[in-house]
RNA sequence: GGGUGCUUAGCUCAGUGGUAGAGCACUUCCUUCACACGGAAGGGGCCACAGGUUCGAACCCUGUAGCACCCACCA
């Protein structure tokens, strides 16, 4: 007997810990046909957070999904080494030891790192089993933890200078001293779109550069006045009238002496500002540019702490970058040639890790050629062999790659692949897989230096679809599970990730990466704000499994805030959002959840409610099951063939319905609209079976013949066999539970849901006959049910001569004390309904006032209807030009209409004189 | 500056040409032998706005407004 309502926990571990040992989430044979999806690897020192949950949610359901439909899945996981995140997270830890990784050594440092992930690795992962994932944990598992591969393990690593040396070689990365953006904190390069730009108030000056010859001056304007001090050249529009007669001359550089010319360049802008502009080629991106038109070396001012260098003069020398703007300003006022100060809203770059802001810096990186490779990947989207879901997401795609600038690779961190490359002591650079290679190919004998930079986190990323399958090595897995079916990820990564995986893998495989990319909406809170930590209104996915007391959740999304603002913003949201804590649901209703909420929107709006609903559902379906299985269990089922077995109109009816869901979930998941298939799900499962299916077989199960209860248990069981069957790539854990009791009574043994045949939709079983007359049976319920005012039991009267689909509901549903069939009505004044051929009266006291007043409503509605559908019928062009059918069903509608106003006008009539 | 998405019931969202939907919340009634994490009945929407196409528009087209996000070199 199961427990009167259904308690997730102790089922979850239980159910998992079974599948996983049992081997169930690995691949199987290679003929089998494929369904293979690439995890999104985590973040290795990470926590689960609702996007994963969310993402893996989704992922989980299409690979048990298709698991269920026989193809050979393969969920390949894996973790992150995430270069920057990581090292932060270590070197805070040596912070609060009072050490830097300086202190280390980049030996004892990487040592350190790599201890840290052992110890702290497993936590995402182990997440990631509490949400029911069945991924192939051991495949590709060479660190040997039940974690699928490391990015940084031995395997991925061999793979990772397998690339970068094929590159080099075929010329595609190259290194080059250029402009990158900076990050002073960490001392590392990071690429374009590791730098996010906001707009913050700060303030605009206009300085004036006097001409050399005295005659006069030009202003420019400048947000960075501090890069003054690397000024090559001042710039204004070729056609600038105002300029003409400077351009050519030279301004003294103020605060250095130093003397520079007044250039033309179409990229001023003469409109703007003063109209001249300041060039700093070493400390600005455009120019940079125009100084290279111009053929003007760079001069860069500052250290790589961002401090200013020995390129300045004395004075400024060794002033951090925002000391010296101050000492700049400071300066320039006493010299006068501050022309003004304004506030002035300006973007800022700041690093994505640090949030400093970026500092464009000339210095060596090693890039990645990224022309040819992108119209590769831009040339396999047009093609169709790689479709976004939603479509419109190819736009983003597309227009990134259209104008894609070329790939900083290196980092100047330590932790991560460090470059596979050496320089002799004249400082010339050889690529190769060891250092032993190199100097054999070269047959070099003195020392080398190998590079110290290592790779940005997303090279060895952006190889994975290929890599986890065991290249460079031609195996069968790359064969078999390449390309992998689809792609679940954000689209915060498609420019990160998406389309340098498309990029590399068709470069090196000649195969697309994944057939299909599905991007999955951003979780926002229940406000539609973005969740973050400062916000205080992060959910742990795991609370909402678990649930979590007020007081705890209030000290957890306090944790970690040092502003006394952000404690007070959490502290405010924790108090009206969650005043009394959550309550545990489960793993089933959050998945659940989060399937219903998975449409093609962009943001996904998580709403406790919601899980709410979706618990009670799963506790509906628990004691759905628990009243088959006290009516079923150790009685005859209908399994054996030769008993004689009758099956209802009702039967045929909710095997008819099954049918339908079947075929709309499998529709739903072609789709990847998985709130198409959970709301299916629900629906059938609540709102048919238990609603009206249960409550018609109690009848049936109290009055029928030996035939005729063998065909509702036999109905009963396996219909809700079949939903569970249903539902199980959604809510895998209630459905194993349930199905382990339910399977034997519908006859199915096996160890385990998981591995059962997926519902398969049989049209032949769709039964339009029996649909119909349970349509007009629940018309009639319904119609009757209108007429109860309260729980009294009343006799009913009916015209029409009903059939036992329709008796027999309203006994069920109704439950009248007596049900009278009559050819006429008795005269009374109690209600009375009209449903096609059928007039319902439920003898109750009423006031024939209410009666006439309720009837006349009624009438007046229908009278309404009806003119609507005569006018519609009336117009001859839509009579002559809408579609046959769509003027039937007015037709047919105007007739039902008129029909049933006529027996209410004619029940009116039959109602007390008024007084 | 360019681009994308969104605007439907109090809230969270479905609905892409043919009589406006779900869940939650709300009102009333009911502890009947699967379930009060329940059952029954109900209230609630000029589908952001303005034009256009069409016999017919929440849905297609154009424009406007608001919100959100992405990209971009105006100092």
């Amino acid at each position: 007997m199961l427990d009167k309502s259904f308690n997730p926990a102790g089922i979850e571990e239980r159910w998992y810990q079974r599948w996983e040992s049992a081997g169930y989430f690995q691949h199987r044979n290679h003929d089998t046909p494929a369904y293979c999806i690439q995890l999104p690897p985590p973040n290795v020192t990470g926590t689960l957070h609702m996007g994963h949950a969310f993402q893996q949610t989704l992922m989980d359901a299409l690979i048990r999904y298709h698991r269920m439909r026989g193809l050979n899945t393969n969920w390949v996981v894996g973790t992150d080494h995430a270069g920057i995140a990581t090292q932060i997270v270590v070197e805070r830890q040596l912070q609060d030891e009072g050490k830097s990784r300086h202190d280390l050594g980049r030996e004892k440092f990487v040592e350190r790192v790599w201890e840290w992930k052992q110890q702290s690795g497993s936590t995402i992962t182990r997440q990631m089993r509490r949400l029911g994932a069945s991924a192939n944990w051991t495949y590709a598992d060479t660190e040997g933890q039940k974690a699928g591969y490391f990015t940084m393990d031995a395997k991925m690593s061999r793979a990772v200078v397998e690339v970068f040396v094929q590159l080099f070689e075929q010329k595609l990365i190259y290194r080059g001293k250029r402009l990158v953006n900076w990050d002073p904190v960490l001392g590392t390069a990071v690429s374009d779109l590791e730098v996010d730009t906001e707009e913050e108030d700060g303030r605009i000056w206009e300085i004036r550069y006097p001409l050399e010859d005295g005659s006069s001056s030009i202003s420019v304007a400048t947000v960075r006045p501090e890069t003054m001090l690397g000024d090559v050249a001042v710039a204004v529009h070729p056609s600038d009238s105002r300029y003409q007669a400077m351009v050519g001359k030279r301004v003294k550089l103020p605060l250095t002496g130093r003397s520079i010319p007044v250039i033309a360049d179409d990229y001023v802008d003469p409109e703007f500002g003063t109209g001249a502009v300041k060039i700093t080629p070493g400390h600005d991106f455009n120019d940079y540019q125009v100084g290279r038109r111009h053929g003007f070396e760079p001069i860069s001012v500052m250290t790589l702490e961002a401090r200013i260098n020995d390129q300045a003069p004395a004075k400024y020398r060794g002033h951090e970058r925002f000391a010296a703007r101050k000492q700049v300003i400071e300066d320039l006022r006493k010299e006068n040639l501050l022309v003004s100060e304004k506030p002035y809203r300006l973007r800022v770059p700041r690093s994505g890790r640090t949030g400093v802001i970026v500092e464009p810096m000339l210095t060596d990186q090693w890039f990645v050629a990224m022309e040819g490779l992108a119209a590769k990947g831009l040339e396999v989207v047009a093609k169709g062999e790689v479709k976004f879901f939603p479509e419109h997401w190819t736009k983003t795609y597309n227009e990134w790659l259209q104008n894609i600038q070329d790939w900083c690779i290196s980092r100047q961190l330590w932790w991560g692949h460090q470059i596979p490359a050496w320089y002799d002591e004249q400082g010339k650079i050889y690529v190769g897989r060891t250092e032993a290679e190199i100097k054999q190919k070269h047959g070099l004998t003195g020392p080398l230096k190998r590079d110290p930079d290592v790779l940005d986190t997303w090279f060895s990323s952006a190889l994975v679809p290929f890599t986890s399958l065991g290249w460079p090595d031609k195996t069968k897995d790359l064969d078999t599970f390449l390309p992998s079916s689809v792609l679940v990820t954000g689209f915060d990564i498609i420019f990160f990730w998406v389309a340098r995986m498309v990029m590399m893998t068709t470069h090196f495989t000649g195969k697309v990466p994944f057939r299909h990319v599905y991007i999955n909406a951003l979780v926002r809170d229940a406000e539609g704000q973005k969740m973050s930590k400062s916000k205080g209104n992060t959910l742990d996915p795991l609370d909402l499994i678990d649930g979590i007391a007020f007081d705890q959740l209030l000290k957890k999304s306090k944790q970690g805030l040092l502003k006394a603002e952000h404690q007070q913003k959490a502290e405010a949201y924790v108090k009206s959002h969650f005043a009394n804590g959550i309550p545990a649901f489960g793993t089933d209703a959050l998945r659940f959840t989060f399937a219903s909420l998975a449409s093609f929107a962009r943001t996904l709006n998580f709403d406790l409610g919601r899980c709410e609903g979706y618990r009670n559902f799963c506790n509906k379906l628990w004691n759905a099951t628990r009243f088959v299985l006290m009516n079923a269990e150790g009685k005859d089922c209908g399994l054996d063939e030769n008993a004689p077995v009758e099956l209802s109109t009702w039967d045929r009816w909710i095997i008819s319905r099954l049918q339908r869901t079947e075929a709309e979930v499998e529709q739903a998941f072609a789709e990847y609209r998985f709130d198409n298939a959970a709301n299916a799900i629900y629906q059938f499962v609540w709102d048919e079976y238990c609603d009206w299916y249960v409550e018609i077989a109690k009848g049936q199960l109290a009055k029928g013949s030996g035939a005729a209860q063998r065909g509702t248990r036999r109905t009963l069981v396996r219909v809700l066999e079949t939903a569970l069957r249903l539902a199980h790539p959604i809510i895998p854990f209630i459905t194993e539970e349930l199905w382990q009791s339910v399977g034997p009574l519908a006859g199915k043994n096996g160890d385990t849901i998981m591995l059962q045949r997926y519902p398969k939709s049989q049209p032949e079983k769709i039964d339009g006959a029996a649909e119909a007359e349970v349509a007009i049976a629940k018309e009639v319920v319904n119609a009757a049910r209108n007429l109860k005012t309260d729980a009294k039991r009343v006799p009913l009267y009916i015209t029409g001569a009903p059939g036992p689909t329709t008796l027999g509901a309203l006994e069920a549903l109704v439950r009248p004390s007596a049900i009278h069939v009559v050819a006429a009505l008795p005269a009374s004044d109690s209600p009375v309904a009209v449903v096609g051929p059928h007039r319902v009266m439920l003898q109750v006291e009423v006031d024939p006032e209410v009666e006439r007043e309720r009837l006349s409503k009624e009438s007046a509605r229908l009278e309404g209807e009806i003119q609507k559908a005569k006018e519609k019928l009336a117009n001859r062009s839509f009579v002559d030009k809408a579609p046959a059918k769509v003027v039937d069903e007015h037709r047919a509608r105007l007739a039902a209409h008129e029909a049933t106003l006529a027996k209410l006008r004619e029940q009116l009539g039959r109602l007390s004189a008024p007084r």
